[in-house]
DNA sequence: ATAGATATTTAACAATGTTGAGTATATCAG
DNA sequence: CTGATATACTCAACATTGTTAAATATCTAT
């Protein structure tokens, strides 16, 4: 609603309207390229399989399903199946807190964490080929930049989720 | 934050990995927050369909399936479903080609472009909470940067296809 | 006219996501 | 301790998307 700083003339495109539609399309095409990646066969995953597991990997290797489930925004009910294949797969095991038994802990298992890696190391191959020519300094910009956009978009997920809940 | 004393050996954290990370983060949290803005109540699209409904937008409101496919990063026969559900909540039209009655051609309707029309405003109102107190200077340069990002996406992703196709 | 290519749809299935109900466990009030 | 309530998770039913393979319609060339 806030339509304070800029004179936007109709059809005219200010900087930050120009970065909305980057970042849009960098998503959708980050996205697709990661998701052909992901259904190679070494690795066979979808991206929420992928984005779970990465996320558990990120936290000492152990989680339970709530957390879980907010730190990937998924709904406790949509996680319960996902954690259901990473199972099945076998790269995560599924235990109970030992002390509240309501609670269901999820850790990734070594196959899990190899999984991982192996993720990792190719798509930081896909990277370097989209982005190796950069100049070291227009990197280091960058990373400085894309922290700046990610700070600013935790924030608003962070305000909106408690709006939500509100 | 950031560990910056090490030395880049192999598999370790370069100014690129960690650019790596932050893309895949930006990525996954931006589709996250779209998708939520897009199930209001006032669009009640899919991330899918916005997509699909952009691309149509953006080219003289009128796409043939197989174009319109390949644009979007569909199979024809997922698109097919997609453009049902447009087609239910009249967004867009089905109409066969002249000539080559094979081909369907698809188009915007004036609801569908109004519809466009309000998710890029609401979506403009999203980018400016999180990135409306960025310095002008930053935001232009983070809007260069983002292009040459971009710009080897696509690069990537080309290169890829015609790997997959040849 | 027919064979083959092309454009799209359909069918059958898997994964994900939503909501609402169900189950088990914990906690607290009396 | 008992019963009420809250919490943590799973399950069931359903919609959307995505995949592949087969079906249908149409065009093109012989």
């Amino acid at each position: 609603m806030t339509e304070s700083e800029t004179p936007n003339l109709p059809g005219e495109h200010s900087t930050l309207d120009a970065i909305e539609q980057a970042i849009l399309r960098i998503s959708w095409l980050a996205q697709r390229q990661f998701v052909q990646l992901l259904d190679d066969d070494r690795f066979n995953l979808t991206l929420t399989q992928f984005y779970t597991l990465l996320h558990l990997a990120q936290t000492n290797g152990e989680c339970k399903m709530s957390d879980l489930a907010e730190a990937t925004q998924q709904s406790a009910a949509a996680l319960t199946g996902v954690v259901d294949r990473l199972l099945d797969k076998q790269l995560v095991e599924r235990t109970r807190h030992e002390r509240d038994r309501r609670q269901v802990m999820v850790q990734v298992t070594p196959r899990g964490l190899a999984m991982i890696a192996a993720i990792r190391q190719a798509r930081r191959e896909q990277i370097h080929a989209a982005l190796g020519h950069l100049p070291a300094a227009d990197a280091e910009r960058l990373l400085e930049l894309l922290e700046g956009v990610l700070a600013g978009m935790v924030r608003v997920l962070e305000r909106s989720e408690t709006g939500r809940l509100a």
